[in-house]
DNA sequence: GTATTGACTTGGACCTGGTCCATCGTAGGA
DNA sequence: TCCTACGATGGACCAGGTCCAAGTCAATAC
C-alpha cells in the first residue's frame, strides 16, 4: 500500500500521521474493515487519533476511489481497499464474513434495454450469500 | 395485497388494525419504503400506531418470507412487498429512485466453484447504478 | 532554520435509524 | 361475555455516523 501513499502524494493530499496510519490499516487483500475496527486499528499505532479523523479519511479514500464502501448488512459500513480490481462479494449469511469473488460473464450486459427504464446504466454490485465453510 | 391477508390470518397471525394497516401500505408494484415511510403512511390512515410497531410489524413480515429488506445506501433500509417474484433493483446514484428490474441469466451460475471458497451458496443481490431519467 | 498559513485534527455535541422493555389493550377462543 | 395470551404503546436507550469551533501542524516561502 505505499503506493497508494505514494499516489495520495501526488494528488497533493497533506501526508499527516493519521492518514498515514488510516491507509496502513487498510492495506491487504480480502480486507474489510467497519470504521470503528479501522479506529480500533488505527489506535493501537497512534493513540490519540480521534473517530472524526477517521471517518473523514475513510471518506476522502473513497471520494478519491481508492477504497470502496461495502454494505452486506444494513449495519456498519465496511471498506474495501481492493478498489483497482473490479470484483463482488460473498457473504456468509451466519457469521458475516466476506470474500472477494469474480463471477464469469458481465453482468451489465445482462440488463436489457427493456429493463433499464431510461436510466444510465454506469455499474452494478453483486452480493452472493451463503454459509462459509465453519458455518455450514 | 388482500391475499396477503388471507396467508396471513391462514399462519395464525392475529388480525390487528395496525398490522392490517403496515400491510395495506406495502401493497403495490415497485414499491421501496422506508421503515419510517411506512410509518408515516400508516399513521395517516391510523393516527395512533406507534413506531415500535410498525418496526415489529415490518420485522415479522419479513421472518414470513412475504416482504424482503433492501439496503441500497447503508442507510435507512427499505422494505420491498415484491417477494415472491425474484429480481433486483435499479437504483439513482443521485435521487435514490428505485426499480424492480429482471436481469437475463443466472449469476449463482456464473459463481465457478473455484470462486466459492467452500461456501454453500444459496442466493444473490445485484444492485445496478446508475442515472433515472430526470437526473441524467 | 524560521515564520506563516490554510488545511487537518480533535473531542464532544448532536442526529438518524433502530431496538428494548414494562405496561396497557384487545382479538379470538371457550 | 369473559379470559388470557398475544400484540401495541411510548419512552428510554443504543449504534453508527456527522458536525463544528477551537487548536495544531505540514508544507511552502523566505
Amino acid at each position: 500500500m505505499s503506493d497508494l501513499l505514494e499516489r495520495l502524494r501526488g494528488r497533493g493530499w497533506r501526508m499527516t500521521a493519521q492518514r498515514r496510519v488510516v491507509a496502513e490499516v487498510l492495506d491487504g487483500e480480502h480486507v474489510h474493515l467497519t470504521a470503528d475496527e479501522v479506529l480500533a486499528r488505527a489506535t493501537a499505532r497512534l493513540p490519540e487519533i480521534s473517530r472524526a479523523t477517521v471517518y473523514n479519511t475513510l471518506g476522502e479514500l473513497v471520494t478519491l476511489g481508492e477504497v470502496t464502501e461495502v454494505t452486506t448488512d444494513g449495519r456498519a459500513k465496511r471498506y474495501d481497499p481492493n478498489a483497482h480490481r473490479p470484483h463482488h462479494h460473498l457473504v456468509c449469511s451466519r457469521c458475516g464474513a466476506i470474500r472477494d469473488v469474480h463471477p464469469d460473464g458481465d453482468p451489465l450486459a445482462d440488463l436489457p434495454a427493456s429493463e433499464r427504464f431510461g436510466f444510465t446504466v454506469s455499474g452494478v454490485e453483486m452480493t452472493y450469500r451463503g454459509l462459509c465453510p465453519d458455518c455450514s
